[in-house]
DNA sequence: TGAATTTCTTAATCTTGATTCATTTTTCGG
DNA sequence: CCGAAAAATGAATCAAGATTAAGAAATTCA
């Protein structure tokens, strides 16, 4: 739904008629089976991703071969590899949909192209960017502040629906420790 | 120096002479000594600051009541609670220089004046704070991905000038461990 | 310059979470 | 609904880095 997009936008800026068509025009909606992947690496990003439903993950192979989560994207989240798109250089990440999920993508050149015209989008980025940032901050603070098992039963507490919704190995590889000690976690609650 | 402020904006956006002029009237200079404070817990952060010359840290005290470093700004650096800023809400954080400096602070207000009469800055902002989130993912990366040890090497390789600026206590609580854990991996390179 | 404070180092012991490997349980496509 | 693949569990051993407690070196500034 299109309208999930221009309705999160006019949280933080106001849209007329025609802004509104206008956007829509310039974007694409995808549905995105589960595994399947919306980037990979080597793979140079041209396109940000706006979740309307369902659940993406961004990973990337660490030395041991094993995937490593740095981000999840659930309803009204973006997701994008900034670095790949900024830099127009080959990703190293894989943005897989951990549901089947029906995303709104842009194009970065539709999205210049928007900027261009709805000057005041750069505003609704620039607040998304800015939050974006402080969750960031916010979790390398969890994770310097506080031991696995403590961001374990924290994130368990914060975020109960969302841990249904994914496999326990990836909140272990997201939250940075193995699927073993999460096991071992788990029993000693109990 | 203001002009290192527009200077600076100008790498992302085109500002004319006027422009420049109401960003230098909306701004304000401020020298800070070394360990003085921009900002402290409690207090509700106001401003946004732009190091102009010098280092900024901003660290909050943990559980152990150990002052953990989240961030370091030097010369084109942004820094700021956005959190804070955004909510109204107490920080939680430290805001202090490390080296006597020169910070341009803009006030909430004279900024959300500026986006109104120069629009184009959002774009400004928005390029930063995609930037800085950016950076911000590379580090949870890091973090997840190399040991202490390794961080420390590669840090050190990366920014050998600026490990000589600040007190290696300091670089230790950035990177998430302890200044004698700090000494040992420095021993033992020799 | 010299006393006080800050910063850095060393070493012994302890803890958290990784690794390895095997087994069990769950999920899912045909 | 069944078999294969994916996901979760369990236990034994191991390693990275914390903690504690001194003491040494370097800064600072009166």
């Amino acid at each position: 739904m299109l309208a999930n997009l221009t309705d999160h936008i006019q949280k933080f800026i106001t849209l007329n008629e025609a802004d509104i068509k206008l956007i829509h025009s310039e974007v694409v909606v995808k549905f995105v089976k589960k595994r399947n992947y919306l980037l990979e690496p080597d793979h140079i990003c041209k396109e940000i991703y706006f979740v309307s439903k369902g659940c993406l993950r961004l990973y990337f192979l660490n030395k041991k071969l094993n995937e490593q989560i740095t981000q999840f994207a659930i309803e009204n989240w973006w997701m994008s590899d900034y670095y790949s798109l900024e830099s127009e250089k080959p990703s190293s990440y894989y943005i897989q949909a951990v549901e089947n999920s029906e995303i709104i993508s842009i194009h970065k050149n539709n999205l210049e192209e928007l900027f261009e015209k709805i000057p005041r989008l750069e505003r609704y980025f620039r607040i998304v960017q800015q939050r974006a940032f402080t969750a960031a901050q916010k979790r390398i603070e969890y994770i310097y502040n506080f031991s696995d098992e403590e961001r374990y039963r924290n994130f368990s507490a914060r975020f109960p629906d969302f841990i249904q919704r994914i496999p326990q190995y990836m909140l272990a590889s997201y939250l940075g420790f193995t699927p073993q000690f999460m096991s071992k976690i788990r029993a000693k609650k109990a």
